[in-house]
DNA sequence: AAGTTATAGTTAGGTCACTAATAATTTTAG
DNA sequence: CTAAAATTATTAGTGACCTAACTATAACTT
């Protein structure tokens, strides 16, 4: 049936592409996860944890933890806020700022690979269905 | 960027796809994960682990602990092959066979939400990009 | 026949992700 | 102004996933 068809793709796609990125990250030293947490900080230095949450669309002990790996391998470092004493703001080391080019390089690698042999035309429609999906689920 | 959009959805959908599925299971008293796993056993019944590994796209160890935990919830039970005792075959029991039109249900169910609003030529083209993405991956 | 190689599965240890329960702060309301 | 409610983050415990290192069995190889 067509829509199993596509959710087993879905499901393949996205199983897949995390198994590769994370092989692909490992050179770098980096969990899969940990690189999208980097990139949120990489467009606005000083989030908290509860923006993080909800910018990575997780909960709040998942980023305390990947916080403390992050904290661990000296990518970030943990603040408190002056204002209000229950907030932590993460900040970005020069180690973790510096990843953020070679974090992207295989990122761009990755994309390129998965969508060769679709075309612009296809890749744009492609965007308005996945958006369409997105929707739906929340 | 229109690569790095893709990227993204995908991400968020794929992610947001598991945890729904995952509050759909839980009223099963079932992981996401497991659900899959006992699918490809409603499919062909007495697969040996290295199958599953297979089917599941997964490696060894997920499989020993993904057996583990169903056979404690009394839904699959593994035998020994009797000619390579090296090889261990897992079957469904009556309750895991049981389970097999309530996922079935929770499946369409999510399914559906995700493809709403999107029409039957949309739906067999997002096929034919999703086929082809997947087998960029391999 | 004995030793090497390959295959099937497990164990140990790590990360991401979740829920439930908890502590420490604001903030709000009576 | 104080007691209740909300917010931020942590801890504990579970499971899916991984890699690396291991055991046990089977199949080659010479």
């Amino acid at each position: 049936m067509l829509n199993d068809e596509i959710r087993e793709l879905l499901d393949k796609i996205s199983s897949q592409t995390r198994r590769n990125y994370n092989h692909l990250l490992h050179d770098l030293n980096l969990h899969v996860g940990q690189d999208n947490l980097l990139c949120k900080l990489w467009r606005e230095d000083g989030l908290t944890q509860v923006e993080l949450c909800n910018k990575l669309n997780c909960e709040a002990p998942t980023v305390t933890n990947m916080v403390k790996a992050l904290e661990k391998k000296g990518l970030i470092i943990r603040r408190k806020d002056c204002t209000d004493k229950r907030i932590t703001r993460i900040f970005l080391t020069d180690a973790g700022r510096n990843l953020e080019a070679p974090v992207n390089e295989k990122w761009r690698k990755q994309q390129d690979r998965l969508l060769s042999d679709i075309t612009l035309d296809e890749r744009m429609l492609l965007r308005r269905l996945l958006k369409q999906m997105e929707a739906n689920l929340f």
